[in-house]
DNA sequence: CTGCTGAGTCTTATCTTGAGACCAAGTATG
DNA sequence: CATACTTGGTCTCAAGATAAGACTCAGCAG
């Protein structure tokens, strides 16, 4: 059966996982943070089936993560280009590699080394406070009800008992 | 077809998207963040189909990020405990969560809004360079093959087109 | 005329998921 | 004592998603 949507919960990592939360967009993105475009090179990169990458670039269109261009006339062909949307989702990518990086290697290395341009060092990811720049950890953040918080559901009991509502 | 394995991709990515690129395994991440442990907490916040939840909760603490404790004797009861790897992952949450607030929410504002404890401030995630502390856009990063990567890929005419290698 | 390239579509078989019934052990209720 | 309830699942079946690979279509090269 259709799995339920999480579009219109009132949390936005569930609006997120919802927009790519299976197993081949994040890694149709990564290609193109890598520079891939067109189609068949994505399809070659990934080994994915060519019905399931239809099917990933096209909501990955509509969702202005990525941006279909024709770049030739005849015969009418298409590229696929990271959107601003997209390409500030590269955090999020970057976050999930040094995780990976931290609890999934092996004695020989992670697989992959990042290089910040800007400082010229050999470096990696980290989530911190936009205000203080601290590191934000599970033990020091706490969540609450923003101004999108749906009004009907404010009130409901398992919603406060969430929220620690006094 | 079975899906193909990521687990033994030269890319930290695709090692977290194959542990937890799934729609629900974020979900039942973010409500053991939110203090949900047991069974039938996870099934009801979340609408979960219980064997999927049953199938969830296993891989999850087979791969090390929750531990399945007992808490009654007679009878046997569990519940589910964030690991250090588990309560690391905080921070790819975050870093969805931001994405989602800047690019998903609607006019009527971001549904939950994050505090940061420590400096006390309502704040956002941000992905910074660990050495500098500047942001880390893709613009001004690079990737290059670290020492985990497998010997006999790193002659391959993709794999050095892909690294921009001279 | 034949074959090649790019960007797909179509078919079929297999896998995953959801819904909901059922189960087992202990506990509370009448 | 009989019944119902709670927790943490398992089982079955139907429906949706995915993979593999053949096929298409338009223009172009030899």
């Amino acid at each position: 059966m259709r799995r339920t949507s999480f579009a219109n919960w009132p949390c936005s990592i569930a609006r997120t996982v919802d927009l790519l939360g299976d197993w081949w967009t994040p890694l149709v993105l990564r290609e193109a943070f890598y520079g891939i475009r067109r189609f068949d090179e994505f399809q070659q990169e990934l080994g994915i089936a060519r019905n399931t990458l239809t099917d990933r670039l096209r909501r990955l269109a509509e969702d202005g993560l990525l941006e279909k261009q024709p770049y030739t006339h005849e015969p009418r062909r298409y590229e696929y280009l990271l959107t601003e949307k997209g390409r500030d989702f590269f955090g999020v990518l970057l976050a999930m590699s040094r995780w990976g990086d931290q609890w999934l290697s092996g004695d020989e290395g992670v697989p992959v080394t990042v290089h910040h341009d800007r400082c010229g060092q050999d470096s990696h990811a980290e989530v911190v406070c936009a205000t203080c720049g601290d590191p934000m950890r599970a033990e020091d953040t706490s969540m609450r009800m923003g101004p999108g918080y749906p009004e009907k559901l404010r009130q409901h009991p398992a919603v406060h008992r969430r929220f620690a509502c006094a």
